[in-house]
Parts: structure tokens; C-alpha cells; sequence
DNA sequence: GCGACAG
DNA sequence: ATCTTGTCGC
């Protein structure tokens, strides 16, 4: 099921890549899942968390937390075969299964367009949004300094995401489409999912319980 | 060949 | 990701 080699998980991703459907899906979403992993035993073992947040309060509603081996070492590109195993073990937890995955990490802003967040889109049917702290592809100019500035990330000439300021005088998130969403929603749901902080409640809901293994943020 | 490189 | 104190700024 899990690549052991970078050459079999590349295969892997050309394979699935055909898969993946960027479009607007259809609102209102009655909620949303925040998606993270941590790693122990020295990066050999995947810790996951999943919250899951009803829209549009951001109320927390339900959260599993669930651990697998990492079949690879990180490698830049590949970064989903070392955390999916997990959070796709806890996301099996959930009595019901959220209408929206925002997860740490890129969509198809990936150098073969199917970053984590398209990868666990395309594997659970369920609609995806990457939302990174830092670049990994593309270009892009600079973005305005306001919450909600936005400015287009391209690669090769495509557009591929957005980055977007969820706070004005802080560094902006790369956001870009996982499945079953348009770039643009995207963006509108990441930042319909951020309040006073940089990073959306989701994401770090998730990394709280993935990293210190609680739930109360406030 | 020389950099860049999610978490 | 993970190892870690203090420090700057709202």
C-alpha cells in the first residue's frame, strides 16, 4: 500500500495526479477538519491529529488522534508518504467525516500538483486545502499588507494557489487547492477559518493535539 | 553542474 | 519535523 522507495512514491503520485479536480465545491460547508502530524522514535513513527471544527463558529466537535510508520524519510516533493498513513488512520476514527480537509502542507502548488492536502483529497473523497508556512514551488509578487491580501502563486506558467495574508504584519501562508475546490475558495475558506493568528484554528487545533496532545486553545 | 527544497 | 533561552513588540 506504502511506497518504500522516493522512485515508487513519485510513481505513485503520477499515477494518482490524474485524479485530482480543482472546482468550486458546493457551500455552505457544515464543517471543517484540521490535519496534522508530528513525528517520534527518532522520525520513524507518524503521530496524527485530527480536529474537526463546525463552520461557521469554529467550534470544536470531534478529534482523533492516531500513529503509523513512516515508510520514508522526508524528502522534499514527498512529504505525504510520511504523514497520510497517519492522519488517514485517524481521520477512520471520526464517526462522520468533514466536509473540508485543510491540511499543513501544499495542494497542487507541488512540483507534480499533488501535494498532501491533493493526495488525502483524492484517497477520501472529501475536499482539500493546503495551507503551508513557507514555499515550496512558484513564484509570485509581493502581497499586500492587509488580512485578506492576496496575490496569485504560479509555477511553469500555471496558477497554482494563493499567498494570502491572515494577518496584517505577519509573513503570509501559501494556500493552494488539495481536491474538489477552486483556488480562490481556497483562500475565501482559509481565511473563514483564521481569527487572530497567522495560521487558520484548524491547523492549529491539530498541531496542538498532534505535538502536546491537547485540544484547549483559546 | 549549481541552487532550491512543504513538514 | 525536532533540539531549546532569552528577547523583542503589541
Amino acid at each position: 500500500m506504502w511506497p518504500t522507495t522516493a522512485e515508487a512514491a513519485i510513481a505513485i503520485q503520477q499515477e494518482l495526479r490524474s485524479q485530482v479536480i480543482i472546482a468550486p465545491t458546493q457551500t455552505p460547508l457544515r464543517s471543517v477538519a484540521g490535519v496534522d502530524a508530528g513525528f517520534e522514535d527518532d522520525g520513524r513513527v507518524a503521530r496524527a491529529a485530527v480536529v474537526v471544527l463546525r463552520l461557521p463558529d469554529l467550534t470544536p466537535i470531534a478529534y482523533a488522534v492516531a500513529r503509523q510508520p513512516a515508510p520514508l524519510p522526508y524528502i522534499p516533493g514527498l512529504l505525504s508518504f510520511r504523514e497520510a498513513p497517519a492522519i488517514l488512520a485517524a481521520l477512520e476514527q471520526l464517526a462522520t467525516p468533514p466536509d473540508l480537509l485543510i491540511c499543513d502542507g501544499q495542494g497542487i502548488a507541488h512540483p507534480r500538483r499533488f501535494g498532501i492536502a491533493s493526495h488525502l483529497g483524492v484517497v477520501t473523497g472529501i475536499s482539500s486545502i493546503g495551507c503551508a508556512k513557507t514555499l515550496l514551488i512558484g513564484e509570485h509578487d509581493a502581497v499586500p499588507d492587509v488580512r485578506g491580501g492576496r496575490v496569485l502563486l504560479v509555477d511553469r506558467g500555471e496558477p497554482v494557489g494563493m499567498v494570502l495574508r491572515t494577518r496584517s504584519g505577519t509573513k503570509p501562508v501559501f494556500v493552494s487547492p488539495g481536491h474538489l475546490v477552486s483556488i480562490e475558495q481556497a483562500a475565501d475558506l482559509v481565511l473563514a477559518c483564521t481569527t487572530r493568528y497567522r495560521l487558520p484554528e484548524t491547523t492549529r487545533y491539530a498541531h496542538n493535539l498532534a505535538s502536546h496532545g491537547k485540544l484547549p486553545l483559546k
